[in-house]
DNA sequence: CATTGACTTGCTTGGAACAAGCAAATATTG
DNA sequence: CAATATTTGCTTGTTCCAAGCAAGTCAATG
């Protein structure tokens, strides 16, 4: 007969923090960021008009956690996919993967994207942590040509700048156009073939 | 003596459009849209608080202005510049226009870039506007790529697409680090010979 | 039982949107 | 050409609603 669960501090936060954080991810892909608000977000996790303010301080703060937890969930899947492989396989390896995450984790990663997007316009605490993400990847993918045999480092650079500018403009159409799931894959094949290409030349070339 | 010019109608508001969206690509650059507001988009532009809501209607048709007449000096200056030619000149003309117009338009490019991308998560007007003028450099884009020899419909579709997510791509970097200059022509350049590449590439395997 | 922490409610502030009003410019009439 | 009517550019008053904050309630913890 114990209606009411009887759960722990801990175990309460992490619920209404799940909750909320689904909750506003679907308003987002919904509806966009403007017209997600805090108190949509707590009353459809199920809590108060006020809970998401409390908890997250503001709308940037929650957006910023968003950016937090499914950044660190692409992140971790991408080092469990490509921590054994060197070279052309591990960029073919992330690929795939973001491809895979496309798939499975759509609205997550949808929601995430948007963030990501908006952010280039303020100088919010959202864009700082996409900097980072943005230049971790930059430097993985770097490193990749260099193990692919690209022994200039300028180009590896410069290389790595345009493959992630690619794998952006990817997510942009797939966010633009969400009508269209397999071209989504497509897309993704395209660019490894394209990036087999130019490490091709590169390293011929020097 | 004249004190109040005294001007026509049509001068009136075409003086205090032109006014507005100065002062609106100023805040979008400045603070980002979220904090730029139609109060002070009319008063910075020397009006009172209530004109720019008045004339564009709401917060995204202001926006919604902005990109079409930026958006409209641009597809004339790329008509300018590549209607004379085909296949991979076009392109590289393409190119260096959007590296130019970079550096001289920049603020107006930059709150035009900063509304494209973040039209992404919305269903607003502007979305609409921008999903046109991308609509349009694809298909330039693969006329081109068909006029330089690739036979493959298909292929010259994935590379047009490809090509409009690099530019966007550069569009993004050049937006999140203003503080390098020549960066941007960098990557025009490398861009161009990464096109020269996979369009010889494409070429010969058909 | 005291204290901490999760959550709610009341309130303030500020921007977007709208409507009514004013004044300058334009059209109409004698 | 002058007098009047009407349209149009622009301003001011007001409403609505979201963000953010502070004070309060109730359950968990030690």
């Amino acid at each position: 007969m114990s209606g009411a669960p009887r759960r722990s501090h801990a175990e309460r936060t992490d619920l209404s923090d799940r909750l909320m954080l689904d909750a506003a991810i679907g308003l987002i892909v919904e509806r966009g960021t403007d017209r997600t608000t805090l108190k949509d977000v707590g009353e459809i996790a199920g809590y108060s008009r006020g809970l998401a303010g409390y908890r997250f301080g503001s709308k940037a703060g929650l957006f910023e956690s968003i950016v937090r937890s499914v950044g660190a969930r692409w992140l971790a899947d991408l080092k469990r996919v490509t921590s054994e492989l060197k070279g052309f396989p591990a960029i073919a390896a992330a690929i795939d993967e973001h491809s895979r995450f496309c798939e499975t984790a759509a609205d997550d990663l949808r929601a995430f994207y948007i963030l990501w997007f908006e952010s280039i316009g303020v100088q919010s605490p959202v864009k700082n942590v996409i900097a980072g993400i943005h230049e971790r990847r930059r430097r993985d993918t770097a490193r990749w040509l260099r193990e692919a045999g690209i022994e200039d480092n300028a180009a590896c650079d410069a290389l790595a700048a345009q493959f992630n500018a690619s794998v952006l403009g990817i997510a942009y159409q797939w966010l633009s156009r969400p009508t269209e799931p397999h071209m989504v894959r497509q897309l993704h094949n395209d660019l490894k073939t394209s990036m087999r290409q130019l490490i091709d030349v590169a390293r011929t070339s020097s």
